[in-house]
Parts: structure tokens; C-alpha cells; sequence
DNA sequence: GCCGAATTCTAACGAATTGTAACAATTTCA
DNA sequence: TGAAATTGTTACAATTCGTTAGAATTCGGC
């Protein structure tokens, strides 16, 4: 039996030197990572026994990373934040959170929550991810998107890769650069091109006008903006 | 299905009205307790699906009742206590209890980490010989499946193998590697044709359409996904 | 505005992966 | 023993998705 592997994401590095140090006395087994798309990508490989998931990154928003890998991998989730308010709170929670700790926090007491989720493991089946946003709605497990008027579209693996990253971080820059690295292309040489004809069938599936996208804009050499107004279930 | 039961226990009469109020308004059912030795009379008859309980009582060590609590009901326990110390946190979790909230407290949190808790709830999935799922009924011993609107077709063993595979981990990811693993076919060389072969007359006799498949889709380049609702019995 | 370089778009192609019909080997059962 | 059912194998069709290449677009400098 292996020590547990505890997920650490945030973006101040001494927080995430305080907690590895932390768990690593206590007998985990830590990876801590400074950045959404590095942790989906080791995400990719092995799945931790608990996250710990800082709400303030500067790449993702935070919430909805949380959603969706509460539904889907139906990882043991816990979260670190600075936002204290008690609507926070129950935001988190009901998002698929197993627990939330407010920054400052105690080492000490993360460590016995930690133990306390660890006790009675999470057997639970991950649900449907589901995300609406200016007409239509994208059913990631399914692979299907539907628009408001009834009209049915699947899309693909690779195709869903992006929709996903867009959707998780709406109205931000997503850089070219990033995007590779979620989308796994590791060693970026000619994968680039890949990219754009993902892009470009996914626009052709959303029905947007080439000369005009409304929902995914290019911004020349920097990266993509997605510019729906999405709500996460 | 009835509404959960929360059990609570406070020597205080408002917070006890408070919880109770909350709660009752959330959809739970109530138990309210002013003293230990009640609760543990009702407890004689009746577990309840989570337990508030107040550390601060003046017929019982508080922490000892968690402690016991803890490990012979198992039940889910979740401290509320004005003991605002880390160490006094980190006591609790340590004796079992699955949550700590500090006095005063917001009732929305209360009933956020309720939910949170219940969401995987303490139990084991034991190992059942039939399963529903969308429309309908697999009997494994019978090596049959029934649909709800009396259709019979019989399913051979093999066949049998990929669907219990599925059912017994829906809406996950199976990779081929996996499968193959658990099918048996050992030295996997020309092996993952027969797997294909055997998921495609699944298909067939689920009735599935082969452009659109609703029950079990492919992932290129990774695996399978069954995305049925799956009730074991 | 006009030109050229850099960047992005996308149609078309092809390699890899997956689906399935047809067949053959084996087993089951009357 | 013989007919039917089971299940892997083969062969070919269909799909996915990265790559290529040329067209279209953007942007800075004149």
C-alpha cells in the first residue's frame, strides 16, 4: 500500500512549498503544481487521492475547474481559498467541493481533513458535465452539443478538448501556447497547425460565421477568446 | 425515497430552533436533542444519515460521544462547536468526526456541507447478479436482458464480460488496455479485434444506432464510455 | 493606402484507429 | 452424430484527426 498522492494547485509558490512540506511529514505522497493546465495534464496520467485547489488562478477559473473534476473524475476534492465569504463557501461546496478551507489556514488542520476524507474513500459515479452558454448547451460525456431549437450536434474527442477549455475559462486570453500544453501536443513543433483545424471544425459545428465568429475570436498572434456567457451544471 | 435524517444535538434551545428551521426548510428531516443520554435513546432506535453535535454539553464529554459515535454507528458526524482553537479542530477530526463548523455559523454553510457529506454516502456497493439502466434489465446468471416493454434477448458469455465491464464503472473511462486486461485476452496482439467485434454485437443487441451510439460511445485513441444510469439490485 | 512578412484559415489527403460482415474453428446440446 | 450457437480471425469499410499546402487575413512600415 502506497502513500496517498495529494494534488496540490496554486499559484504562490510558498503556499505550495508550506503544504508539500506539510504533507510530505505526514506520510503523503505530493505533486504540486503552479498552473490548471499543468495539473490537468499530469491529471491525464494518475488520478490523486484528494486535490488541493487553490479558487484564485491566473489561467482557469477555478470554480468551474472544480466542477467539472468533481463530476467527472469524481476525485476527492478540496478547496483552499482566500475568498472567505460563507456565499463562497457554499458555492464551493455545492459545486462538488468535499471540503473548503480558508486561507490562512492552519497546516495542522488541513492535514486532519485530508485524513478525515481519506477515511471513507469516495465510491461515488461521476455525473453528467453539462455547460450552457449563449444558446446552446455542450454535453461533454456524451459528446453532443444541442442547441435551443432542438437541433443536435456531436463533436469528437479532440474537438471536445477545446470547447472544454474554452468554456472553463470564458472571456479570457487563451494563449496558443497554453492551449498546446492542455491539449497535450507536448513537443510543439508543427502541432500548432493542429490546432487551428480543431478550432476551425468547431467553429464550423457552433454555425459560426468565418468572416464574423461570435463565440470564438482570434486574436492575432497572442491566442484565442471565447466570448460566450456560460453557466456550468 | 425519504428526505435524509439529521440528527442534532445542542444544549442551546435557539441554536436547536436555528438548525432545526434550517434544515427542515433545506427538505431534511429533524431530530433535535438537549442532552446526550436522549440522543443515544434515539439513536437505540433510529440512525440517522448525519449528526450535529455540539461539543459543549453538560452531560457528557463531548469529544468521547464523537469518538464512540464514530466507530460503532459509523455514522456521519459533523462537529459544531464554539471551540474555535485549531488544535480543538484537528482533536475532532482525528476521533472521527467528518466535518468541523465553528459557532456562530452560517445555517447556508450548515446545510452545504450536509449536502457535501451525503453526496457519497458511507456505504459499500455489494456485488448483485441483475442491473437496470435506461429501459433495461441485465440478469447476468439468466444471461439475459429484458426491456421495459417486454423485449427479451439473450447475451452470451462473452458478451456478457464487456457489459458487466461497463455497467460496473459507467460514465468512466475504459481504456482498451483495461478491458483487455479484464477480458482476459492476456498477450494482447490481434486480440483487440475480437474487442471490438464483441462490443459491436453488444451494440446490436442493445440497438444502438451505429452512427450515433447512446449507450456505449467510443474514444478514439483511448477507450470506451458507457453512459448509462446504472441501479444494481 | 500599398506592400510584404508573419500569422491564421481551411480544403484535401492519408495514416492510424475503429466498425462490422463474412467465415472458420470450436463448443453445446438434443 | 448433426444442427445450432459461440467466438475469434480476416478483410475491408468508415471514422478520426494530424499534416500539408495554398489562400486569406493581419499588421507594421513606407
Amino acid at each position: 500500500m502506497t502513500a496517498p498522492l495529494i494534488a496540490i494547485l496554486d499559484d504562490e509558490p510558498q503556499i505550495r512549498a508550506l503544504l508539500s512540506e506539510t504533507l510530505t511529514e505526514a506520510g503523503f505522497r505530493t505533486a504540486a503544481f503552479a498552473r490548471a493546465t499543468e495539473f490537468e495534464a499530469a491529471l491525464a496520467r494518475t488520478t490523486p487521492d484528494v486535490c488541493l485547489v487553490d479558487l484564485g488562478l491566473p489561467d482557469r477559473d477555478g470554480l468551474a475547474l472544480v466542477h467539472r473534476l468533481a463530476l467527472e473524475s469524481g476525485a476527492t476534492i478540496i478547496i483552499i481559498s482566500g475568498r472567505a465569504q460563507v456565499q463562497d463557501r457554499v458555492t464551493g461546496l455545492e459545486l462538488g467541493a468535499d471540503d473548503y478551507i480558508i486561507k490562512p489556514f492552519d497546516p495542522a488542520e488541513v492535514v486532519a481533513r485530508i485524513r478525515a476524507r481519506l477515511r471513507t474513500p469516495k465510491s461515488a459515479t461521476p455525473a453528467h458535465a453539462t455547460a450552457r452558454f449563449n444558446g446552446w448547451t455542450a454535453h461533454f460525456e456524451r459528446y453532443l452539443l444541442t442547441a435551443d431549437d432542438g437541433r443536435e450536434v456531436s463533436f469528437s474527442h479532440a474537438e471536445g478538448e477545446v470547447l472544454r477549455l474554452f468554456l472553463e475559462a470564458p472571456k479570457r486570453l487563451i494563449s496558443r501556447q497554453q492551449m498546446q500544453e492542455s491539449l497535450g501536443g507536448g513537443a510543439g513543433e508543427s502541432f500548432d497547425r493542429a490546432m487551428d483545424v480543431r478550432i476551425s471544425r468547431l467553429r464550423t459545428k457552433l454555425g459560426e460565421d468565418p468572416k464574423n465568429p461570435r463565440l470564438i475570436k482570434t486574436i492575432y498572434g497572442a491566442g484565442y477568446i471565447f466570448l460566450g456567457d456560460v453557466n456550468w451544471h
